[in-house]
Parts: C-alpha cells; structure tokens; sequence
DNA sequence: TAAAAAAGAATGAACATTCATTTTTTTATA
DNA sequence: TATAAAAAAATGAATGTTCATTCTTTTTTA
C-alpha cells in the first residue's frame, strides 16, 4: 500500500541514473549522492525504495533483464517453426543490444562481475526459458545440435554482446550487412549439419 | 637500481592476491589492507611498487594479459598454414581459459568493466596481434572469411571466456567432447564455405 | 489536520594514502 | 673477513576524506 503512493517515476529515475553511472564509471566508483543527483533526489530518498545501495543495483539488474527477454520474446509465439523462431528471437536480442546499448552494457558488465547477489542472478536467468524450450524442441526435432544450453547461447547469442562492447568503444560499426553474416554464423553454429 | 633490489616475489605477491580478491569481491569490495593481509605484506609496502590502487589494478591486468597471449602463441609460428596455426591458438587459448581459470576471469571482468585505464586497455590489445596477422593471411589465401577481426574474434574465440565462466559458476562443465564440438563451431563460423 | 513522502544535515565506519620509525641489506673501511 | 656507517626496504599507526546510511525536520498529499 505504502509502496504503491510513493512516485513511480522517481523509482524508475534512479534505476536510470544507476544504470548510467555504473556504466560509466564501475560500481566502485558510484556514491548514492551522485545516483541521487542525477535522480534528483535527496541521498535520503533512495532509502525510501530501495533497502540499501546492494539492492538498488540488484533490483536495476532484475528491471533491465526483463526488459531485455521481454523485448527478445514479445513478437515470438511457440506455434513458429524452430529456425524462424529462433531467427526471430536471435534479431530481437541483437536489435536490443544496439539499440539499448547503456542497458545491454550494464548486463555485460554484471554477467561479468560479482556486484550482483547470487539470488538475483539466478532471477534473471529465468526469463530466458522460451530460448530454452525452443533449442529443446529443435533438438528433439533434430535440427539443433544436440549440446548443452551453454554451448549454444556460447556459440549463437553471446558473441553479440561482444560485439556490442566493440561498438560501444567505437572499435568498429555493426552494419546492417554484418548483421546478417553475424547471424549466419550464429544460426549454422547451432544447427545440425545435414 | 633500487627497484631491481626490490623483491620481484613480494610484487607478484600483490598481484596474485588482487587477482584473487577482485575475482571474489569485485573491484569495489577489495581494499588495500586485505591485498596486503593477503599478500603478506604490510599496506605501506604496496606504495613502494605501485602508485596508488589503479596502478596496481592496471598493472595486474596487463601482467594477465601478457601472460594469456604468451600461452597462446608460444608453440605456434607464423610457417603454419592458416587452419593448423588457427587450430593450435584456439586450442592453447582454450586450455589456458580452462586452466587458469583465474586468469581468465579476472581478463573478463576487467574487459567488461571501466575499472582499467583505456591506456592500459590499448596496452593489452596489442599483444593479440600474431592472431589478427594470422586472420589477414587467411583472408587473402580465401580461406577465412572476409569480414572484420571484431566478427571473427567474436565468433571464434569469445564464446570461450563465456564458457569459462559458466564452468566457474559451476553450470556446467566441459569435457574433451565439448572441447572439439566448440572447436568446429568456431572454425566453421570464420573459415570461407566452400 | 493527520499521514506519507521527501529533504538536508549529521553520523560513524571504512578506506586510500602518508608519516615517522624500525629492520634489513649494501657498501666502505680496516 | 669483520664491522660500522649509510642506504634501501618495510612497517604499523596516523590522517583526512569519502561514503553509505540514519536522524530530525519540513513539505506534500489525502
């Protein structure tokens, strides 16, 4: 009842303003001043929606991973065959990570680091079941390779967040033409070789 | 002079343990006192090798580094063709990953934090350069794609490092199968289709 | 006008770095 | 080769700052 008074909007400003900062900085070097700041917000208020700075980042990392597999999924339906499917999905997730870049980013930088609590990484991977039902249902179909989960997301989505990385140091430009080699390789990586 | 007197174990010393802290609690939760608990070494001591934190962290991070592209490269030469030159540094690169774990991922946490400086970032790179020499011989010899050293770095060796991490987790775990299946993905998404 | 939300200032702990000494190593001399 | 003076290396404690979090008061909302 509490939670449901207090602003949205000033929640949703210092998820932001964390996302932000920690991209550009690092975790270490983000005071909850300058999130408040940049919120504008008074340091006090962050403690009015979130418990501490540990939960601010974990509940920033859990907001941005549903942003991201909502995104991913939201055009897909189980009834499409498992190569469209998955070319579906792989074009979303790529769509997303150079669109939202900041948020992509600041998942990298997560996935990769101990700044997230175990129990909120484990909340996050949860979202990504469709990918894994449809990799299942393509190896009963025995058109996926019949590997582990890891070896394909390795192989088929986890190169894109490299990729996204390079772009964003402006080592190079993902074109519309890379995009689609990119997604060959991911697709002919996973799919069984007839 | 003096700094050759200096004891070169009390630095690798500092090293290992920064290593070693930051891959279990992350840059922001590492202080100096714990590095020098854990290093033997009173918090002074560390001033006299480094200048401050960053150093310490960028220092460590290019000693990694160097260490890394020395294991990949030391049995190969440049006399090989491409796709045995190729088949011997993804190997090396895969044992090293698997080997020193450690190693490995801290590489990961640095490349996907700013916790180091872009100096030292530029640093690291260059030591990758026998691979990307290799890829542009490939490419003029039509036998590896002619697509950008980012694409193909991303397909082929990257997966690796999220492998790497998923065993750490204690995920999954690689065996030699996996092994060679991960290597044929990876020379199949560079090299040209015949 | 009462309850909720927000604010700014205060608090106390943690931390990077420096300081003043002590210990160890090297050098020079006999 | 033994010894003492000098230099270098190392130390534990001190310093001053930064920061997460809390407290008290003010403002807004119902």
């Amino acid at each position: 009842m509490a939670k449901l008074q207090k602003s949205i909007d000033k929640r949703n400003a210092l998820v932001k303003a964390t996302i932000e900062l920690v991209n550009n900085a690092g975790f270490h070097a983000t005071p909850m001043s300058k999130i408040a700041k940049m919120a504008n917000v008074s340091p006090a208020t962050i403690y009015l929606y979130f418990e501490n700075k540990q939960d601010l980042v974990n509940q920033t990392y859990i907001d941005v991973k549903a942003e991201y597999t909502k995104y991913a999924f939201d055009t897909y339906d189980e009834n499409m065959s498992v190569e469209s499917g998955f070319e579906l999905i792989w074009k979303r997730i790529a769509d997303f990570k150079l669109k939202e870049c900041e948020h992509a980013m600041f998942l990298a930088q997560c996935d990769n680091t101990p700044i997230i609590d175990e129990i909120s990484r484990q909340e996050g991977i949860k979202h990504l079941q469709p990918l894994l039902d449809l990799w299942e249902r393509g190896r009963q179909e025995g058109i996926i390779k019949p590997v582990s989960d890891y070896l394909l997301y390795a192989y088929a989505i986890n190169p894109l967040s490299f990729l996204m990385m390079a772009q964003k140091r402006g080592a190079f430009q993902l074109n519309k033409t890379h995009l689609e080699e990119a997604y060959q390789s991911a697709w002919s990586s996973i799919k069984v070789c007839k």
